[in-house]
Formats: structure tokens, C-alpha cells, sequence
DNA sequence: TTTCATACCTAAGAAATTTAGGTATGTTTG
DNA sequence: CAAACATACCTAAATTTCTTAGGTATGAAA
């Protein structure tokens, strides 16, 4: 598990894209997801996700639809108009980030 | 200038990153140096660099040494032994993380 | 001589996350 | 079959990190 602090800021951007990709997805999926696709390095804890979820839901970014599967309800989040274009606008954002993080972090950038 | 909560848990980091590079560097030279480095796409402000630094020291990974340079006053700061083993082991994580986050956020990458 | 750049600082508030709980059902295992 | 584990949701207090918005002081430029 990395350094849990440099996970700041990047939780919404990373919900958006996987709903991006997945079309819709509910919130413990979310966080194995996360685990797996990173082998373990990232794990987003659910005091952290689920209002996350809610907020992001509250902006009109997220739609919601309740479904119980075996038993268990599940909230299935997918996005909306306006969660699309978000993810886009901060896709684009946090690949600058990136970018700008490495000039300095490799070796001898600067 | 990009989404500033994207920088949360980066600061610490950079700043020792930035310090390894250099050898030593005073506050307000480190904020100029990473607004040049990104072209002015990470502007770190004043309130966020300066407590950082007083923590970084106060954890013994940082030295200083007041100086007195053209009529003001410079506080240059370094790496100790500690910091550099911090900073070894910050990039690392740091990098690990990037990583992480690129499977995630590239087109189709789940 | 006023404004801008340099150079340091702090404190209140906001935002994001961790920690540490809680509830409840289904599945596996000894 | 009971206990433990996995699934699936939730919240609230505390912590960390950063922004905002000040403040002080000197030197250089307009």
C-alpha cells in the first residue's frame, strides 16, 4: 500500500473514469476494482468513497438506481450528461498534473 | 493552472525532491522553481510551502542555515541523512503511484 | 515615491481522507 | 450448524493538507 496521503484529490477523478468505462457501477465494486486494477497499491477506503459517491451524486454529476441482486441492495451509479463532461475536463487536468509531477520527480529534471 | 486539490500529498515530495537535486534552496526559490519547472501549471503558495518546511524540519529531514543575502534574509534549507533516505523512498512510492493511477485513467485500461 | 519583487511568517477555514465504528445478508468452513 | 468471512451499505469525529487572507520588511524599478 502506497503513501496513503499522495490518494488526495484524485478519488473523484478515478470514480468518474471507471464509471466512464463501465457504465455503471455500484460502490463496493468500485473499491475492488480500484484494488485489483492496481495490484493492491491503491485501496480506497469506504469512509472515503461513499460520500464521495453522495456528493458527486448531489452535483448532478451521478445517476442512481437502486437494484437488490441476490439478496443484497446495490446502488448503481452511472454518469451523467454533465458527469461526462466533467470526467473529460479532468482527464485532461490530471494528465497535465502528471506531466508536470515528472518534470520534477525524474531524475535530474530541473 | 490545474485543479489544486490534485496536488494534495504531492508538496512533501516534491520539495525533497526538488532539495536532493540542488543541494540546498531557500523557500521562496523553491516556489519559483516548481511554477518555472511546470510552466506555472503548479503554483505552490506561501501558506501551503513554508509550514511544510517547518514540519519537514521539526521531523529532522531538513537542516538550515540562515543567510543573509543583499540586505534580506534567505533561510536555505537541505537534506539531512534522513531526508535523503525519505526522499528515496517517497520517489519510489510516488512513482509506484503514478503508475497506478496511469492504469486507471488511460483509455480503456480496465 | 509609489509600486513591484523578494523573502519571511501565521491563523482561520475549507476540503479530503482516515479511523472507527454501525447494520444486515449471504457464503464458506471447521 | 455456528462461527467467520465476504458482500454491501452507512456515518461521524478527528486528522491532514491546503487555501485564503492577512502581516512584516527590504531592495529595485517606474
Amino acid at each position: 500500500m502506497l503513501n496513503k496521503s499522495l490518494l488526495k484529490g484524485t478519488l473523484n477523478t478515478l470514480v468518474l473514469k471507471l464509471l466512464a468505462d463501465n457504465g455503471q457501477m455500484y460502490g463496493y465494486e468500485i473499491i475492488q476494482k480500484i484494488k485489483l486494477a492496481t495490484a493492491d497499491q491503491l485501496q480506497i477506503t469506504e469512509g472515503a468513497l461513499y460520500p464521495a459517491l453522495h456528493k458527486l451524486e448531489e452535483e448532478g454529476l451521478l445517476t442512481v438506481e437502486r437494484r437488490e441482486v441476490s439478496g443484497r441492495i446495490r446502488k448503481y451509479y452511472a454518469l451523467s450528461a454533465k458527469g461526462k463532461k466533467a470526467n473529460t475536463n479532468q482527464l485532461e487536468q490530471m494528465q497535465e498534473f502528471l506531466n508536470s509531477i515528472q518534470t520534477i520527480i525524474q531524475p535530474k529534471a530541473i
